[in-house]
DNA sequence: CAACAATCACAACTTATCGT
DNA sequence: ACGATAAGTTGTGATTGTTG
């Protein structure tokens, strides 16, 4: 097999023109580069030197080689100073998807932060559906993701997981508004406010539905979180949305929110996950750690 | 003879390949 | 999954052969 110190071998004894001297400046014993030199000729099948009583000379198929291995020691001394930049994380990029409830509150603040202390490194968001975001790290098109409630997959694995309750949000003046928690048989009354079937808040909604053997008839589908917690505050209705979509707006008191009682609400979670196995890029290491901290906050 | 490369025997490691 | 063992690699130092 070629290896790399092959290549260093040969360039040190092409520049000093000597094997003895090569290996002096190596830190090896002369033997050793001797022997590297003849395998490289036997693999090469073409001698690479002249033998003289002084020392060696490139013969023709080793100038090419010299020219060739000269590159090669350059470019490795520049692939080596951009590991180093991007190892000191001033480059690169990290890719994110999100689900569009990461967006509201999350995401921007981790986003400063990281900015922050990684000015050079750049950042792609890419928004979609709780399935989205598992499709898109399953085709390494994101390196973290991030979703709420996401679809098992085998190859996906679950890197944090913060248990994050879904909520009815309501307008602050809405009649559930005081409840300590509510169970969406009793929502029935009000008009409801549902994102479509590729949110995790969905599917959530849907099992519930389906265990408690209720039919909810939505007045508004969307597919915009956004929206939803529109919805909300003026007091349109009912609006189902994790607690990390509405937290700002419940500190800020323009939207109420009450716990959902119904089972599989109360173990819902946010997930940051990424694909199994996959070695993660430097800088997307350091925005996992930065997104850990910041879903643990989500309380 | 001095300078040099080639070769050999052996040690220390690493890697591949088993059988359990 | 594990350790035992064989098979390579890469190293060393001693030695040999060639040549100006």
């Amino acid at each position: 097999m070629f290896h790399l110190s092959h290549l260093r071998y040969f360039y040190a004894v092409a520049q000093t023109r000597s094997i003895r001297k090569a290996a002096e400046s190596l830190h090896v014993a002369q033997s050793a580069v001797s022997r590297q030199i003849k395998n490289l000729e036997e693999e090469l099948g073409v001698p690479l030197f002249d033998r003289h009583p002084r020392g060696v000379r490139l013969t023709d198929a080793g100038q090419i080689l010299a020219k060739y291995a000269q590159q090669t020691m350059l470019n490795l001394d520049r692939i080596r100073s951009e590991i180093d930049d991007l190892r000191a994380l001033r480059r690169g990029t990290v890719k994110i998807c999100t689900v569009e409830a990461g967006l509201i509150d999350i995401l921007p603040q981790v986003i400063r932060d990281f900015r922050r202390r990684y000015p050079a490194v750049s950042v792609t968001l890419l928004t979609r559906g709780s399935q989205g975001v598992v499709d898109t790290i399953l085709n390494d098109d994101a390196d973290l993701g991030l979703a709420f409630n996401a679809p098992y997959h085998p190859d996906v694995e679950a890197v944090a997981t913060q248990p994050q309750r879904l909520y009815a949000a309501v307008a602050p003046d809405h009649a559930i508004a005081g409840k300590k928690q509510v169970k969406l048989s009793e929502l029935k009354a009000y008009p409801i406010a549902l994102p479509d079937t590729s949110f995790g808040i969905r599917q959530l909604v849907d099992q519930i539905q389906q265990s408690a053997q209720l039919r909810i008839e939505p007045v508004l589908t969307t597919d915009s979180i956004q929206m939803l917690v529109s919805f909300a505050r003026l007091g349109l209705g009912v609006a189902f949305l994790p607690f990390f979509a509405i937290k700002g707006e419940i500190r800020n008191e323009r939207i109420a929110a009450v716990p959902l009682a119904d089972h599989p609400a109360r173990n819902a979670n946010a997930e940051i996950i990424v694909h199994k196995g996959r070695q993660l890029p430097i800088p997307a290491e350091e925005f996992l750690d930065e997104l850990k901290k910041a879903l643990r906050l989500l309380k």
